[in-house]
DNA sequence: TTTATTAACTAACATTTGTTAGTTTTGTAA
DNA sequence: TTACAAAACTAACAAATGTTAGTTAATAAA
């Protein structure tokens, strides 16, 4: 258990531990009882449903992210600028929350009725991230190809990040941001 | 249907299709039935299990991807070609392939005797791809950071072509290896 | 036509699943 | 100590799951 952390916080944390083991459908509610000592009907006196925990796991980071576009988006940087911040912002999220990323990258389809919600904060994520790369197309600052493959290209990587930070722990966070950042913008070729 | 297509190849197909959408463990044998307009027990005159549907997804794809590696790793080219006849080898397999390229990358834990043998394979493509990287860092193609940031960094990228090519149908093939190699090489900040 | 093969069907099975109801234990405040 | 709430338990349910057995219809070969 971690410090000061409820019954229902540790439901959670546990789940998403499994969820990205074997993903949200092949988790059981016994599973995840095990994994705390206890049986399945006692989850039901800390959560409403198996459906709250994904929820719950998958929102509280999707918002994260949104509130941490928003609040790049209205900054007043250059573009590069911008899009290194981005990089942290994904460094930073994922590296606290590698179990709980692997849940927002492949198990939002089983959302319910939040699904929708959630898409509309995806889209919203990806517009304000592909206004960016235009805007600094326009500016000159960035190559002048399809904005789509500039913006799929990054977040594709960022979006990989939780798979690969385990397995690099003694790098730093801020080393991660700064090798990202020269990678995607200036790119892997020795001028 | 599709050309000469026997059916157990149209049960693969459309299988990999409902995985896409919901994952092999929230797929039952039903709803590939009735995508096929049969009943599930119907399905077992032509394939052995729902397993063995996964392993024929996933393993065909797999060995392709290893079988196109070990030919780019045993030419004689320079590393930034190498690197981008794998960036090739990725859009070709990917753009064939759609839907398998989402159990390949989201259910591969679901293989059972098979997930070994999987990630033999996936090590040694993963190997060969880092080789690549070092000796162009050795021999100063590649920029001296560690190779594995490199790896991860092109590999997400990569390895995520199969979810926006079905959304960038009019662009080619080749434009877009040209992009991608052109984005991961030269970055994408204007010089 | 007869025969053999293929591929569909119905019916059922043993398990597993998420969840509920009702009960007992545990810890805390009075 | 008593009283109360929180959190565990047992038992069970209805629905869904992968799969098997046995049967029937359609197609091709003899």
């Amino acid at each position: 258990m971690i410090k000061n952390e409820s019954r229902k916080e540790e439901i959670i944390r546990i789940s998403a531990s499994l969820f990205k083991k074997k993903g949200y459908s092949a988790v059981t509610m016994r599973d995840i009882a095990q994994e705390l000592g206890i049986k399945a009907a006692s989850l039901y006196n800390h959560i409403k449903s198996k459906q709250e925990i994904l929820i719950e796991i998958i929102l509280s980071l999707a918002e994260e992210f949104t509130e941490g576009m928003e609040k790049i988006y209205s900054l007043d940087l250059s573009t590069v600028d911008k899009m290194k911040n981005i990089i942290i912002l994904h460094v930073d999220i994922s590296s606290r929350n590698t179990d709980a990323m692997a849940s927002l990258n492949a198990d939002w389809m089983h959302l319910e009725e939040k699904l929708e919600y959630y898409l509309q904060l995806r889209t919203d994520y990806e517009d304000k991230f592909r206004r960016i790369i235009k805007t600094g197309i326009k500016k000159g600052e960035v190559i002048d190809i399809d904005p789509d493959i500039i913006l799929f290209s990054i977040l594709s990587t960022l979006r990989s990040l939780y798979l690969w930070i385990p397995r690099k722990e003694f790098l730093h966070k801020e080393d991660l941001s700064d090798h990202l950042s020269k990678v995607m913008l200036e790119g892997i070729r020795n001028p």
